[in-house]
DNA sequence: TAAATTGTGTTGTTTTTACAACATTTTGAG
DNA sequence: CTCAAAATGTTGTAAAAACAACACAATTTA
């Protein structure tokens, strides 16, 4: 099947075998599509019908307000899935839109087939549902540790606890992020230059060292200068 | 069965008959607390066992953070369920604690039953995953919405968008809110001095009007002070 | 490789926030 | 009903953030 040695490498299909897969190619109404580096892949406010899964490549989540500032929600990687959630809730629109961030290969797929797929109760469908809610549930978890970020009362904590996340995720001290300083504070919702400043004083204080997306935290630090 | 009656009104056993729920209560190895108000039902920090449903009464959702402050998370009515994602999660300890805001009468369930009931593949068991999956994806909403409350940048804005919001969700342009103002303020994390300056600058302005958990937002003014 | 675009750090200014202290008002328990 | 506790609004001050403008570095892309 095309595309099968990426789609087996999703959490989302990945216990499915290549003949299930493609007798679910139809019945989900699987299409692929190809994107250039800063395509946009999904816009806000167009009607939710499909779900997303980057295949290859990689793609940013993000929300823009009213007053026109952006927010980066999240990014994606290769078998990252975006408005997962919209399989089970009744949205009619996006209420984000997504980009990609290198030439990626994108696997749509129809959002009620997925929970809902066909007549057959095949055990396969089965499998795809309970992942789909294990990927919601973790989805939740992540919305849970952002919201917990962005309860933090100034940049300074908010810098501090997603570095401590994000190191301890890595289980090192030393470690790669995602974002680059602009995305980072739209991520943290927080001024750039501000977030720059914050950078750099903690940066002189000893507490953290970064170059580009690589940082190092020291853990031993974090409490004492607060 | 005993509280039954308060059963069949969650969304989470609606469609459950009392004989089914009967089967169930000791495959769920289900429970029943009473709480007086202020009482903890959950400590923060304890290992993750159970799921709460509130069937009587009212609970918030708080967590305290290294640094002691306190953000609410959310709060609870009759119906409302404490960790429902921890039955799909592997978290080993609640990372959020639990307060009856009036007494309560709560159900409480082996978070690990309640997705793997039994043996016996019973129909009513697959009704209350699906309304449990159903549950979760709401609760991921409300922390999108939540989220996009924190991301705005400054008080002013959050308390728009929140009163906004509520004031859609009521379908008035008068309503009520279930906190009060130092509740409020925890919710947006801001401080609660600040966003006491910030109401009544809105309500000087004539944007807003309020009197205890009682609200009126005046939409076309919204966007014109910006 | 050169040119254009994007990313980054810095600084000064203005706005907003947190914080603390206080006087009232409201609430709730006995 | 009374009294203590909690909630609320206000104010002044200090800290922090947003904003804007800029120089330079890094990255793209033509």
């Amino acid at each position: 099947m095309e595309n099968f040695s990426e789609i087996k490498k999703t959490k989302i299909f990945a216990e499915i075998s290549e003949n299930d897969m493609q007798a679910m190619a139809y019945c989900l109404k699987i299409k692929f599509a190809n994107y250039n580096k800063n395509d946009t892949i999904v816009s806000q406010g167009t009607p939710a019908e499909n779900v997303y899964l980057i295949l290859k490549g990689g793609a940013k989540v993000e929300n823009i307000d009213s007053r026109g500032d952006i927010s980066i929600i999240t990014k994606l990687k290769a078998g990252g899935v975006f408005r997962i959630e919209s399989s089970y809730s009744g949205e009619e629109e996006y209420s984000e839109y997504l980009i990609a961030t290198e030439n990626s290969l994108v696997m749509i797929m129809n959002r009620h087939r997925l929970i809902n797929p066909c007549q057959n109760k095949c055990k396969r469908h089965d499998i795809v549902v309970k992942n789909l809610v294990k990927l919601i549930v973790e989805r939740n978890a992540e919305l849970i540790e952002k919201l917990r970020l962005l309860s933090k009362k100034n940049t300074r904590e908010k810098v501090l606890a997603y570095l401590y996340r994000q190191s301890s995720l890595a289980g090192a001290a030393y470690f790669d992020i995602p974002y680059n300083k602009t995305e980072l504070a739209n991520y943290l919702s927080v001024d750039r230059s501000a977030l720059s400043t914050v950078l750099s004083k903690l940066k002189e204080e000893g507490i953290i060292d970064f170059d580009k997306k690589h940082y190092h935290i020291d853990i031993n630090k974090i409490n004492i200068n607060k």
